[in-house]
RNA sequence: CGGGGCGUGGCGCAGCUUGGUAGCGCGCUUGCUUUGGGAGCAAGAGGCCGGCGGUUCAAAUCCGCCCGCCCCGACCA
């Protein structure tokens, strides 16, 4: 491709509107433009990068006998309400109807409308397995979108569904999803890893997510050297123990202490001797939750025990607890109770549900008589659940999330009616598994990871162009020439060569290459024409090498391929 | 949805407190010069100051409502 033809518009400044790393560059870069909140223009290069990554997904999808479809983004709201989740989504699912009044939706995703097509196509086990996917828009009405293209509301993503007979072999088709991701994200050149994941409210089923380190992520991970790594969400960890009082259960003043900081500084002790209660409100009930003073709730674990929850407001709490917030405990609290486990064992100061009052010695079991649930966010450097060895224990990292995989069961083929007839012909349910890929996050995560303050480094593999060739002097025919030559040498050897032929100096052309960031850069100007070698660069090491022009396709093939 | 910020040529911003002629840098057009790290000179084009309403002789500027975008939080099959 030639520069002075081609469609890319860069920026010197950053917009004002960015704040992500990757947001920034792949505006400035001239990869996309925003139409509005969370939507997206990809231009030529932005777009190339894509189909690169998606190249590598269907590459890999293919190779694990992955078969590529597609589905409807419009789609009727009547399947989603056999599965339950027209009602149990909301606001997050864009709905609309069509001129004969007809209930529509746009697909979130494609759970629904697969088990659809195998309800009505898979009849029998000799037709099983199966694994469908597609590489399709979703669309879901993003209550915050955020951070350029990693949080839209249009993004492009592959989905993949397995359909087996048995959890047995939904086993295998798992593992060859986790075999496939792991060469889909090395290929592409980003560091990624796996990590346990919730499965969301729908329970017992297992997932995991695939996670690109960076801090432009909005997840955040546990991970302890021993290889366990998991979703804060779920995240276990072993907190270590203080030093416990003598048991007791009077009540001490506390004029004020209201906060945990408060209550510990005015009794002068350390916050994990103090319980941390929190007023919800189920559907059903008022749940007063527990962890250690030192802990903080993990709303998503608390969801886990007890199903979907609200904070109490004001007046709830002084009615169902006699007492403002911070001053409320679990003894004679006639509510349900649930704790976290690292109150099981030990002494210590709750609320006594009485203004201006805390009780000290506080025992569980004796005072009170929790449920116990695992309910608190793990902390940096609490010991790992597995090993408990690691002397710096865990560290928490925060994530881009550029895969997930489920392991969904029964959830929609039960509903669906998607069924089969095994050896015996009994008619049984599809056992099935979804797996997600965000190519567009691929791309950010890339850019977040690698690139330097002068742009983006693109890993080779999904570069928009591998070779970047600069012609400083367009108007000197001799070097002019040598571009030329050399331009067809690279693309005859089908290596995608970006050419700068444009008329303007060579400063521009220098800082856009660094702000483009393909791997390779050759300069051709009058160094070049003079010595009769070519001058290369790779863009991430700054590394120079001097190559003889006749031999440059093959010269660059392999450096790219050591890329 | 709660909190905060911002909307002024294509982009980045100033002007608003204290009402009166819309400004700067970059980009763009034309000409000449220049050509290995964001070129120089000269001449130009381009704005319903987010929208609607109000106050006023007069509104980018003051007041009200609305819309959009960004950030934090909530939310995220």
């Amino acid at each position: 491709m030639r520069a002075s033809r081609l469609f890319l518009p860069t920026l010197k400044e950053d917009p004002a509107e960015a704040e992500a790393i990757s947001h920034k560059l792949m505006v400035r870069a001239g990869l996309v433009r925003q139409l509005a909140a969370g939507l997206y223009i990809y231009l030529p290069l932005g777009l190339r990068v894509l189909n690169k990554i998606c190249q590598i997904i269907r590459e890999e999808m293919n190779a694990i006998g992955a078969q590529e479809l597609s589905m409807p983004v419009l789609q009727p709201a009547e399947i989603w309400m056999q599965s339950g989740r027209y009602e149990s989504i909301g606001e997050e699912m864009f709905r609309l109807k069509d001129r004969g009044g007809r209930e529509m939706v746009l697909g979130m995703t494609h759970e629904e409308i697969i088990t659809w097509l195998a309800s009505r196509e898979i009849r029998s086990y000799r037709e099983l397995p199966q694994v469908w996917y597609q590489i399709q828009t979703k669309l879901r009405d993003e209550a915050r979108p955020k951070s350029g293209v990693l949080r839209t509301r249009e993004f492009i993503m592959k989905d993949s569904y397995s359909f087996d007979t048995d959890a047995e072999a939904l086993d295998r088709n798992y593992q060859l999803h986790i075999d496939a991701y792991n060469q889909i994200f090395k290929r592409c050149g980003i560091d990624f890893f796996m990590v346990d994941s919730d499965p969301g409210m729908m329970g017992g089923a297992t997932a995991h997510e695939f996670m690109a380190p960076s801090p432009a992520g909005e997840d955040e991970v546990a991970l302890c050297k021993c290889g366990y790594a998991a979703n804060v969400e779920l995240a276990r960890s072993v907190p270590g123990h203080p030093d416990y009082p003598e048991p007791g259960g009077e009540e001490i003043a506390t004029p004020d202490a209201r906060t945990i900081e408060e209550v510990s500084g005015y009794l002068d002790i350390s916050p994990d001797l103090l319980v941390k209660s929190i007023l919800v409100i189920t559907d059903a009930e008022p749940v007063l939750a527990m962890v250690r003073g030192d802990h903080e709730l993990q709303e998503s674990k608390l969801t886990r025990a007890i199903g979907g929850f609200r904070p109490a407001t004001r007046e709830e709490i002084r009615d169902i607890t006699g007492a403002d917030a911070g001053f409320i405990g679990p003894v004679g609290l006639d509510i349900r109770l649930v704790a976290d486990e690292s109150l099981r064992e030990g002494v210590f100061v709750a609320g006594a549900n009485k203004n201006g009052y805390h009780l000290q010695g506080v025992q569980p079991e004796v005072g009170f008589r929790p449920e116990w649930a695992d309910i608190r966010r793990v902390k940096p450097g609490e010991k790992c659940p597995i090993c408990d060895q690691s002397e710096e224990g865990l560290r928490i990292e925060r994530v881009i999330e550029i895969g997930n995989i489920f392991k969904l069961g029964t959830k929609y083929s039960k509903p669906l009616n998607a069924t089969y007839l095994d050896e015996t012909g009994k008619e049984r349910e599809i056992i099935m598994g979804s797996y997600g890929i965000g190519p567009a996050r691929i791309a950010a995560a890339a850019i977040e990871q690698l690139a330097d303050e002068r742009g983006i480094v693109w890993p080779a593999a999904i570069a928009p162009f591998a070779v970047h060739l600069v012609l400083v002097q367009p108007q000197d025919s001799q070097q002019a020439a040598m571009a030329e030559k050399l331009y067809a040498d690279l693309m005859g050897a089908g290596i995608d060569t970006l050419l700068d032929d444009r008329k303007i100096s060579p400063g521009v052309k220098f800082t856009d290459a660094e702000l483009l960031g393909l791997p390779i850069r050759i300069i051709i100007g009058k160094r070049a024409v003079a010595g009769g070698r070519l001058e290369v660069q790779s863009r991430r090491s700054g590394e120079e090498y001097q190559i003889d022009p006749g031999e440059a396709a093959e010269k660059i093939g392999s450096l790219l391929a050591a890329l």
